[in-house]
DNA sequence: AATGAAGGCAACCGCAGAAGG
DNA sequence: GCCTTCTGCGGTTGCCTTCAT
């Protein structure tokens, strides 16, 4: 049980790799195998300890080891197989049983029945790639996508830290009441400049663009609305609905204004909030901590949105942030916000 | 052009568990 | 059954590069 003293023995050499290591490394390996690694250091010549030349190896030389950038289907493994194996294994928690029974179609068992850890069981999904590279590149960039998209990235659920946006959502609150003020015909409302400008639209289509504007509003008002939703049940626990929500029509510069006022109703009820969301531009689904087996709302929502934003790979530019693509497309209000 | 910030990645550290004596 | 050794894993650090000011 104890550890391994190697790594605390003096006068070994630590950090960057030179080049003449590595070679003496690969020949030393292709000749004779790695086998203890403990004492491969010394056979081959090395003056490092044996952790650090198997870190070597199965990180960087080994043959096999694929560089490069991570392929669209490889971040949709890498969402999909950590929305399942998140949480490692921990036997306190009772919360491992209902893991196992329902990916056990997932991901190979090992030898004791348990699922083993979860870089590396990633990794063997991901031939090539290792477990080291996985969890940089979560790290890095998926996190940081996932969180940005508003879901917590351990959970792959929406996340519920409202008062982390609070401000916003307070500057948001007032907005809405200077443009429903404004949008009554000012009647001794007061209106920040900026905002009665752009209600009044310069000229031409002034119109439309109260319109537009109203729509936002809708938008934002289901977005307080979600956030407070999401608080109220994220204590009781219960899943469902939870303030998704999802705009139901593109609102694209420029087009039918009516049409494009069509939002779903956001306050129809939790139950209702993927009622209306049947096309390409869906937000993905809660997912249902009762039944892990589909708790993989981000990497499912993103193999059906395969050409939005997730993944940024292939032709897409990728925003980190989906909905105001679909829904405001380049409009500094809602990308400011978010 | 210089400088600081941020991002990306390789490598290290310490823990856990399997294997073997 | 206990102890030691060895391996593997996840978390974290620190360096290097790129970007922004």
């Amino acid at each position: 049980m104890g550890r391994s003293p190697c790594c605390d023995e003096s006068g070994l050499k630590k950090g960057p790799w030179t080049p003449e290591e590595d070679e003496k490394l690969l020949q030393y390996i292709q000749k004779n195998g790695h086998g203890s690694w403990r004492t491969l250091p010394r056979l081959a010549g090395l003056n490092r300890c044996g952790k650090s030349c198997r870190l070597r190896w199965t990180n960087y030389l080994r043959p096999d080891i694929k560089r490069g950038k991570f392929s669209q289907d490889e971040e949709q493994t890498i969402l999909h197989l950590h929305s399942i194996l998140g949480n490692k294994y921990d036997p306190v928690h009772r919360s491992m049983h209902r893991i196992r029974s329902s990916i056990r179609h997932e991901t190979e068992l090992d030898r004791n029945g348990l699922f083993p850890r979860r870089w590396s069981a990633i990794a063997t999904h991901l031939p090539g790639r290792t477990d080291n590279e996985i969890k940089n590149f979560w790290n890095t960039h998926l996190k940081k996508r996932l969180i940005q998209m508003g879901f917590d990235p351990m959970t792959h659920r929406p996340r519920t830290d409202f008062f982390a946006a609070l401000p916003q959502l307070i500057a948001l609150a007032t907005l809405r009441d200077q443009l429903a003020a404004a949008a009554a015909g000012g009647g001794g409302g007061v209106v920040d400049p900026s905002v009665a400008a752009q209600l009044q639209g310069g000229g031409a289509g002034g119109g439309a663009d109260v319109a537009i504007q109203a729509a936002k509003m809708q938008y934002l008002q289901c977005l307080l609305q979600s956030a407070a939703t999401t608080i109220a049940t994220a204590g009781s626990g219960v899943g469902g609905g939870g303030g998704m929500l999802a705009p139901a029509m593109m609102i694209t510069s420029g087009g039918d204004v009516e049409a494009n006022l069509r939002l779903i109703g956001c306050g129809a009820g939790a139950g209702d909030a993927y009622a209306c969301h049947g096309h390409g531009g869906a937000l993905p689904p809660l997912a249902d901590l009762s039944d892990v087996t589909t708790a993989n709302p981000v990497a499912d929502w993103c193999s059906a949105t395969a050409s939005s934003s997730c993944g940024g790979g292939g032709g897409g530019a990728s925003s980190p942030f989906p909905w105001p693509e679909f829904c405001f497309p380049d409009d500094p209000f809602i990308t400011d916000f978010l």
